[in-house]
RNA sequence: GCGGUUGUGGCGAAGUGGUUAACGCAUCGGAUUGUGAUUCCGACAUCCGGGGGUUCAAUUCCCCUCAGUCGCCCCA
């Protein structure tokens, strides 16, 4: 065996992929409630498309996306985010004309980014999406940032915090990148060679270096908070206050700033702060984004969203401790003595199964011990077990694993009594 | 792209320049001709990621390479 996975994939084996279900579905049914309807987009695109829209100037663009020629020498690329997607859609099919706005997206899926691996981050790895697009009121922000949280703590998380910043609109942005520019160009030679690249491209991520950050300019750097005008700092505030009607506790941080070119205004991160976790604590980032349909070639319409991923959500929930229900059960291991019993066997098998109940049998002409074992180890509620005497009777002997009763019931009320019995057992588990 | 670290059977994990590579778990067989625990007995790595080199001899030393993993950058 000398082929694996490409670097940064992985196999979701069966063991693991209960908890992905229970994740999903936890997803799902929240979007649901806050009614957000699901959109599936293809998992490559126009690779103008990311250009456009994120940004040629950042990492992803840059030097993380994962682009190729097809056979018409189209140049596509396997989406590195679901933003673009989303918004593209909106687009296409004019959903600025729904009279229902704004339009409220979500989407779950791969996502592929060219980066090293490490703990919580992988080339292709799951995220969920949530667009509200054609609302500019600070409400639907509040919105799009309780369900991320509301998610959250309905997966048990309790080690949370939230960030958000204000990075305003156009205007703004660009008085204050301006200022940056004018403050640290005369002494960037002091600087780390990142943060020299970082001057022209974008003067605010020098503010998040942590290899300069006790260099004095970063003190007196000029805030963006103080460059927001009139409208984006009053904008800003009716977030906070929407955020406080809501109960979510948040932090401001002057200096988050997100990747990608497309945001403004709100912009958010949340993160885990339980221990054990590795170096990557950003569980879900996001922000507005009131230029990007028109960039796409829509009518102005603002929106905003997130993105979160589903492995560090997975990683979160360990790292705090919480378990996941077991719901692999098996209700029936059908056990054979001798070919003639097999034979029986597998149309029982198949019988019960028809019926909804879960069952499994030997299919390695094993011994009655090795079959009894196994069905201990699967952590069957019952076994039916059928030999020669069995077969003579019409009948076939079921044991409650539990309790190790048996009893000898024939074939023709097997069914009835396995679903009496199964239900009774799920009502005393109930009890307990 | 850069750096740390690891690479021995299905899994976990010891180990040494030299005739049979510990041990634990799991699995399979038997003790127990049709019953799950425990116990006991037995089986299970022509080979120690791959390639090259040093050596009489290398899993163990050196070089290269590949892979996993963690971190930097950046992000979800």
């Amino acid at each position: 065996m000398d082929i694996k996975v490409p670097r940064g994939t992985q196999d979701i084996l069966p063991s693991e992929t209960a908890k992905w279900q229970v994740v999903e579905e936890l997803i799902r049914e929240t979007c649901r409630v806050y009614h957000y309807k699901e959109i599936r987009t293809p998992i490559f695109e126009h690779t103008e498309l990311f250009t456009r829209s994120v940004g040629d100037t950042t990492d992803i663009v840059q030097k993380e996306m994962y682009t190729f020629q097809d056979r018409g020498n189209r140049s596509l690329t396997l989406r590195p985010e679901g933003t673009a997607s989303a918004v593209r859609a909106y687009v296409e099919h004019k959903m600025f004309g729904y009279p229902d706005q704004p339009v409220k997206l979500y989407y779950m899926g791969p996502m592929f980014r060219y980066e090293r691996q490490q703990a919580g981050r992988y080339r292709q790895f799951v995220q969920l999406g949530i667009e509200a697009i054609g609302s500019a009121d600070p409400a639907i922000d509040a919105e799009v940032i309780s369900l991320a949280m509301a998610l959250y703590q309905k997966a048990g998380l309790k080690k949370l915090k939230l960030v958000i910043n204000s990075l305003g609109d156009t205007e703004s942005r660009v008085a204050h990148k301006e200022a940056l520019v004018n403050h640290f160009e005369p002494h960037i030679e002091a600087f780390c060679s990142d943060c020299q690249n970082r001057l022209q491209k974008n003067p605010l991520r020098i503010l998040d270096c942590k290899v300069d950050r006790n260099n004095p300019l970063m003190e007196t750097a000029p805030s963006l908070t103080d460059y927001l005008n009139e409208e984006s700092a009053a904008y800003f505030e009716q977030v906070k206050e929407y955020l406080n009607i809501l109960n979510v506790p948040y932090e401001v941080d002057a200096n988050l700033v997100r990747g990608l070119d497309y945001y403004n205004h709100t912009a958010f991160e949340i993160m885990s702060v339980a221990e054990g976790f590795g170096a990557i604590t950003t569980l879900a980032g996001g922000g507005r984004y009131n230029g990007l349909v028109e960039e796409l070639g829509g009518p102005a319409s603002p929106g905003i969203g997130f993105a979160m991923s589903i492995e560090r959500l997975l990683l979160a929930i360990e790292a705090e401790n919480n378990t996941w229900e077991d719901l692999a059960t098996l209700d029936v291991y059908v056990i054979a003595m001798g070919q003639a019993a097999k034979k029986k066997a597998v149309e029982l098998t198949y019988s019960l199964r028809q019926n909804n109940i879960t069952a499994e049998m030997d299919y390695l002409d094993r011994k009655m011990k090795s079959q009894m074992k196994s069905a201990d180890r699967l952590k069957a509620k019952f076994v039916l077990l059928v030999g020669d005497d069995e077969l003579e009777k019409q009948s076939a002997m079921l044991k409650d694993l539990s309790t190790g009763e048996q009893q000898l019931v024939p074939f023709n009320s097997l069914l009835e009594q396995l679903q009496n019995n199964l239900t009774t057992q799920l009502e005393e588990e109930k009890n307990d």
